[in-house]
DNA sequence: TCTGGGGTCCTAGGACCC
DNA sequence: TCTGGGGTCCTAGGACCC
């Protein structure tokens, strides 16, 4: 048995690519739960709209938009709530019928995936007919409308499918790729947004034909080196872009917006302790860890701006995560103007390393050192009752898990006095402290 | 009721090294 | 000694996607 690629056999000549969408799909699995939801106008959110079902799209209701001015532009719109565990369950099990298809699946979000379909035509045929096969095992097994574009590229197979929608299968005729693509609107291009498609009415350029006729070099002027040159060749279907399996996450973030604004210090260190702790499990659950640490700090005002740092080791634990981002955040409100509240805050880590070792750090969460850290700031709002309780879990899970053995390893270790490099020596809690229960 | 939460990629300027 | 070019890394911000 040879050892499997990990990029995808396609050469480029024929359609074989395909993009597979979920429709609506937060509203579509609120709907296998609730049968009576179906043709109405449904959408699921909470603060804001982040999935809209077809019916409501009529009336021009899309996420992201306030509820409000949803219920403004349609009057009979149903609101749910969603739950995301049952939305990676079933993303989980749709994906999965797509590799008894093919190994060469490229997840790219919850509910889409390109697949390459080049070598399994001997097996199930055509990839149209893969596509129609696709389509009607995922309705049998889990109910879920989905539709799928097929073309020669990567782009085109992503534009095809937006084009199908809902719940339809297009085919992109390489011989007639141009035809299909060049009488569509700029903003149609999977990576034109609002703001390049304003820049691009400014400059005469309405349609992917206007585009693809103007001058390069012009086109780079003006939008910048990499997308001026990207977009034309998009516009010409030029997509060198394989379909890759194993695409590793290059960054791990989380963040939480409160309504309204924040001023207490003590509030935003509780936030601010929970979310380190959300995205420090995260990281740990994947054997990742990272050197740069981005906080996120939104003024009420709405204005936001970030700070970060890189340190010299990579990083996973809670503690360390915390403590830099209170760092971060802190040189970010120093620099504002005095006493202005918050209304978001989030902390991001990047530059990851695969890190198989990480339970020696999860001594690091030993309770009574993190318990003073959150009581500390406890005392002054609600808000870090959530963030021991989360705490709480966390910690008992690992012990469980783990038991003294991560305990002993670490000490073991002896010599990381903290993992949090010399700049922040300062805030960091020396290991035989932390060690003592 | 002023708008969520998770990401990717690019740019520009500065520091630093060879 | 002076001048310059190239490469890499870091930070902050912005556009875009679902």
């Amino acid at each position: 048995m040879f050892g499997m690629e990990d990029r995808a056999p396609s050469d480029g000549t024929a359609a074989s690519i395909l993009h597979a969408d979920l429709d609506a799909f937060y509203v579509s699995v609120e709907r296998l739960k609730r049968p009576d939801l179906v043709g109405k106008p449904v959408a699921v959110g909470g603060g804001v709209i982040v999935s809209a079902s077809y019916e409501a799209r009529a009336y021009g209701v899309n996420a992201p938009m306030g509820i409000r001015q949803a219920r403004e532009l349609c009057p009979r719109l149903i609101v749910v709530g969603g739950s995301f565990e049952d939305y990676i369950e079933l993303s989980d099990r749709v994906f999965e019928i797509c590799r008894t298809y093919t190994p060469f699946i490229e997840q790219i979000s919850i509910d889409e995936a390109f697949l390459d379909v080049a070598g399994a035509g001997h097996l199930f045929g055509p990839a149209p007919t893969i596509a129609a096969s696709i389509r009607a095992d995922v309705q049998a097994e889990t109910g879920l409308p989905i539709s799928i574009g097929i073309a020669r590229t990567k782009f085109l197979a992503k534009v095809a499918s937006q084009a199908a929608k809902p719940d339809g299968l297009l085919v992109v005729d390489p011989a007639h790729e141009l035809e299909f693509l060049h009488p569509l609107p700029v903003r149609a291009i999977w990576g034109v947004g609002v703001k390049t498609a304003e820049l691009l009415k400014e400059m005469g350029i309405d349609t992917v034909a206007e585009l693809a006729a103007a001058k390069p070099g012009w086109l780079e002027s003006r939008l910048g080196p990499a997308a001026g040159a990207h977009l034309h060749d998009l516009a010409w279907n030029r997509d060198r872009r394989h379909v890759e399996r194993h695409r590793g996450a290059g960054s791990v973030g989380a963040q939480r917006a409160f309504g309204g604004d924040v001023k207490d210090r003590a509030k935003h260190r509780a936030i601010l302790m929970a979310i380190a702790d959300r995205v420090g499990s995260r990281l740990r659950k994947k054997q990742r860890a990272g050197r740069t640490i981005t906080a996120r700090v939104r003024f009420n005002d709405l204005q936001s701006v970030t700070r970060s740092t890189t340190l010299r080791a990579p990083v996973a634990s809670t503690e360390a995560l915390y403590r830099v981002a209170d760092h971060l955040v802190e040189t970010a409100l120093a620099e504002a103007s005095e006493g202005r509240g918050l209304s978001l805050l989030g902390i991001s880590v990047s530059k990851l390393v695969h890190s198989p070792h990480l339970q020696l750090e999860l001594p690091l969460l030993d309770r009574r050192t993190v318990r003073a850290d959150v009581e500390d700031v406890w005392r002054s709002g609600s808000a870090a009752a959530l963030a021991r309780d989360r705490l709480d879990e966390a910690i008992d899970e690992l012990r469980s898990k783990f038991g003294k053995s991560a305990v002993a390893a670490a000490s073991a270790l002896g010599s990381g006095r903290s993992l949090v490099p010399d700049q922040f020596g300062d805030l960091a809690i020396p290991v035989a402290e932390r060690r003592t229960e």
